[in-house]
Order: C-alpha cells, then structure tokens, then sequence
RNA sequence: GGUCCCAUCGUCUAGUGGCCUAGGACGUGGCCCUCUCAAGGCUAAAACACGGGUUCGACUCCCGUUGGGACCGCCA
C-alpha cells in the first residue's frame, strides 16, 4: 500500500516536472530580445528545479549557419545561462519529422499542395490589394493526387518537385490558449490557414519540427517571445492531430527600441556579445533583462539567487518594454562598484590589451592592480572605462590633456610643484598617511587651498583633471613615477 | 486590410476595489559632501490615454474609442 502511493508520487513528480527549452534559430548573433527569452526559461526552469534545454533550429538551411551556433553558444555561455541538455539540431532530425508528416498524409490530417511559390506570392499580393486576409485559399485540399508520387513521398524515396505538404487545419469552431501570462486568447479556426509542414525539397518547416520536437523532448512549458502568440492556435492544432497534450504556453511581451518598434541594429546595439565588446558584466546585462517585464516589488539589484528564488510569471507584465541604455549602464556601474576588485582585474586584462596599454600576455602585479582598482570602480561604468583611467597607473608616461596643462601647469603652480618634489624625494615611506602629511604642511606654509596644490599634481600624475583622491593616487603610482612626472610636469610649465 | 496582443511619470516599473495626496528606479534640475571626477545623501519637476458603465467607492472590474505593437512566408 505505502509502496505504491509512493510510487504514485513520484510519477506525478516525474510528469510535472519542468522542462522547457530556448530554441533560437543561427541566422543570427544572440541578441537581446533573445537572451531575455533564454533567461526567462533559464530562471524558470532553475526556479522548479527542472530541465532547460537549448535548441537549434536550423531547418532553414539557407540562412542557417554553423558560425551563429557558435555565436548563440558563447553568448549564453557569457551570460551564464547554462543548459541540461543540448544543444540539438533539427537538421540532424529531418527522418523523424518526415516521418511525422507521413503519418498526418496517411490519416488524411495533411496534404500534397502544388500551388509554386510564385503563384501564392502573387496571390498574397492580389488579396493585400483587395484588401483580403492573406489566407491559403486551400485549392488542393481535395485535390486527387497521382498515384505513385504519395508512396515515393512516404518511401522517403526524396522524389521531388511533387509539392509541398500542407497541414488541414480545422475550418470550424474556435481554440483557446491558456496563456500563462497574456491569459485566455480566443481564435476562430477560420481565420487559421492550412500550413505548409513540408518544402517541396521535403525539408520540414518550423510548425512541424517546434511541435514534434516539443513532444518529443516532453517540453512542459513553452516560453517564448509574443510574436509567437498567433502561430500557437495552429500548432495546437497539430498537436490534437498526433493525439498529444498540450504544454502550457507563456507569451513574453516585446522588447522595443526607442521608438517603439521591435528592436533591431537601427536601435544601436543588440548583439549580446556587442555589449561584451563595449565592456559590460554579464551580471549586470542580466538583472536588466530580468526587469525588463519582471519585477519583485521596489528592488532593482538582484543577485542570480534572488532571481532564481523569486521569478514567477505571477510578476511578468503583459506589456511591450522598450530598451533603455542609459539605465542599463547605471546597472553596470553599480555591478562594478559591487565587483570584487580582483575579479575586476582579471576582467579588465583584455580591455588593457586591447587599449594597447599593456601588451598581450604581459604580466601585472596582481595586488597591486586590484588596489589601482578599488580607486576607480565608482568612477568607471564599464571596463573599457576602468581600463582607460588605468592607464595612468600602468604605463611608463603620460599624455596631458591640452586644456588642463593651460590650465595647471603654469608658472604659479611650477614653484609648488617643484617643492613638492623635492619634500616627497626624502619620504621613506610612500604611503597615502605621509603624503597627507606633506601637502598638509605645503598647504599651511604657503596659506593656499589643497585643490591649489592638487590640482597641478593630478594634471602632472594622470594628465587630466579627473582622478581618484590625490593621496591614494600617488602611494599607488609609487615614489618613482611620481618623481618623474612631477619633474616632467616642472619642464612643461611656463 | 485581417487576426491577436497591449496601455501608470520621457524610460523601466510598484499597484490585484478603499492603505494613492499614485511609490521606487534610470535619466534631468537643485542642494549637501568635497583636492578634481565620481560615488553617496537630500530634494524638485514628471504619469493612471479618453469616454461610458458596475460599485457606497475605481489606477485597479466591464464595454467602447483612440493610440501603439506583433503576426499574417515552401523564415523561425
């Protein structure tokens, strides 16, 4: 008795059990709008302790490419997004697919459509004017077929120029979606067209392969972007054809850009990748996807365990949001502040290689470097910044900034600047406490303001006006390119 | 054009019929802190698209209007 309730459960368990999927398609980077797709299937599989599964779908072997594969990979892979299993490819299923057609032809649930690309454009084209729905007007629905060229097709016997395959779609009544989050969306079967399944080259399309595919991978949740909304009547349809459940639908409001559109390249960037590149944290690009239609309460910070914890769909929106930059790098900076300063060294190696500050493969001291950082994360908001501002720490000489040697490096300041050098010459010890203590006496001896004295010493050390706090500066620049760029920044001055 | 979705500050959002004199965040302005720049603190301006209902009471529920978006492919 116990041992079969038990046994009870755990099939219920088993059954209930989470899986979900993000199938992108490789005809392109990972973008955006993507990631933020991918994200929300990863949380909620994290959140119920399921299966996320990656996907390839790449039946449009004209435009898919092997490149985007790995393109999509190292995005997700930046981003932290990791999956169970996978990554699949639907090119490697084309058997089974073709077999699930057969099967709907033989029942008489699909049939052989010969009408040519051409003639169906032109027809689209005719309605569009007409201002008709752009609806297959289903012609060789009933249409006999020649005997022989079905049993090739079944055969797999790869005869082709015999048509495609469309899907009979039910002509009456209505579909319901239970939609998740945009909640019931009513259709009427008349609106739906019969859909091509199979390419006349006998490659199946995207509503055969997602529905055959979510079966098969026993995918519970179906979480994808809105846009999908209005082909999910017709692939229940299919799944009533094969006899199967239906998984639970959640539909993902939009991502848009600035002027309201679907985000694309004319919003700026939208490779997950570019923002990589332009040196933001995955974290940070990450918690502002998540709020992009999700929210928990007042909280804009969240660490990838808060999400997990706290994402449900209860908290998704319904409505499109469009894309913000500029808060998106308020973020970064707030995971820069938060970073931990060796882990931001570590980061920072490529964006200093690559701002040919250091040369590639070369070395730095490690703490000492982590120190320089912990000056900068407030000020720097992305790595390419923090890289930039290190560079007056890390290499050997200094550019000025024209407008700030006019202004700082003068006559007036030479003198202060030259007794500066000389009382810093004799401290033994260059810490941020015994530098203190020297512009602490030079300003009293000469009754001027600190900024007075500091400001000519920042243009002298970094070239700018802008630093981290001048006593800080120093100790980590270190007594002897101190020496060398006060001496320089004394020559320059006139 | 047809179908579907959506509608709170410029933007992201809180709000699940009384807690709303509508809260937070980004951005913007001001002030404070201050050796510069930041960070931080305080503060200001800024929204319930409109019109009807339902209700003792609507940002919240219903209907309509308007506006926006998506889809309508032998793309996914």
């Amino acid at each position: 008795m116990t041992e079969s309730i038990v046994g009870f459960d755990e099939e219920v368990i088993l059954t209930d059990k989470v899986r979900v999927r993000f199938a992108p398609s490789p005809t392109g980077h990972l973008h955006i709008g993507g990631a933020r797709t991918a994200l929300f299937n990863w949380l909620y599989s994290r959140h119920n302790k399921g299966t996320f599964i990656l996907r390839i779908e790449d039946t449009d072997t004209t435009r898919s490419t092997d490149e985007y594969i790995e393109a999509i990979i190292e995005g997700m892979k930046w981003l932290g997004l990791d999956w169970d299993e996978g990554p699949f490819r639907q090119t490697e299923r084309f058997d089974v697919y073709r077999s699930y057609a057969d099967k709907l032809i033989q029942e008489g649930k699909a049939y052989y459509c010969n009408c040519s690309a051409e003639e169906l454009e032109a027809r689209r084209k005719e309605a569009m004017a007409k201002g008709l729905p752009l609806k297959y007007d289903g012609r060789c629905r009933n249409k006999e077929r020649v005997q022989g060229v079905e049993d090739s097709r079944v055969q797999g016997s790869g005869s082709k120029g015999q048509g495609a395959v469309r899907f009979k779609m039910p002509q009456e009544g209505r579909t319901v979606v239970n939609d998740l989050i945009k909640g019931e969306v009513v259709f009427e079967n008349t609106q739906l067209d019969d859909l091509i399944i199979l390419r006349s080259d006998g490659t199946p399309t995207y509503n055969l392969t997602v529905v055959v595919d979510d079966v098969d991978m026993k995918i519970s949740h179906i979480i994808r972007g809105d846009d999908h909304l209005n082909n999910t009547p017709k692939q229940i349809h299919i799944y009533n054809a094969f006899g199967y459940d239906i998984p639970k639908f959640a539909h993902l409001p939009m991502i848009l850009g600035a002027d309201k559109t679907r985000l694309s390249k004319r919003h700026g960037a939208t490779s997950v990748m570019a923002y990589y590149e332009m040196g933001y944290l995955p974290e940070a690009l990450m918690n502002y996807l998540v709020r992009l239609g999700w929210s928990h309460g007042d909280q804009e910070i969240f660490s990838k365990e808060e999400l997990v914890t706290h994402f449900s769909f209860e908290n998704v929106g319904k409505a499109a949001a469009v894309f913000n930059p500029e808060k998106l790098l308020w973020l970064n900076s707030q995971y820069i502040i938060n970073s931990k300063p060796e882990e931001l060294a570590e980061l920072v190696m490529p964006f200093l290689v690559k701002a040919e500050i250091i040369d590639e493969g070369q070395a730095l001291d490690k703490a000492w470097l982590s120190r320089a950082i912990v000056t900068l994360q407030e000020r720097a908001k992305t790595l390419i910044e923090l890289a930039n501002s290190l560079r007056y720490y890390i290499s050997e000489d200094i550019e000025y900034i024209e407008k700030a040697k006019v202004k700082f490096l003068n006559e007036k300041s030479r003198e202060l600047l030259g007794e500066l050098k000389d009382a810093l010459s004799s401290v033994a010890d260059f810490s941020m406490q015994e530098i203190e203590k020297v512009f602490h006496d030079m300003v009293e001896k000469h009754g001027i303001k600190l900024g007075a004295l500091a400001q000519p010493v920042r243009v002298a050390i970094t070239g700018g006006t802008e630093s981290p706090g001048i006593y800080e500066l120093l100790e980590i620049v270190g007594k002897e390119k101190t020496i060398s760029r006060l001496e320089k920044a004394i020559k320059t001055a006139v």
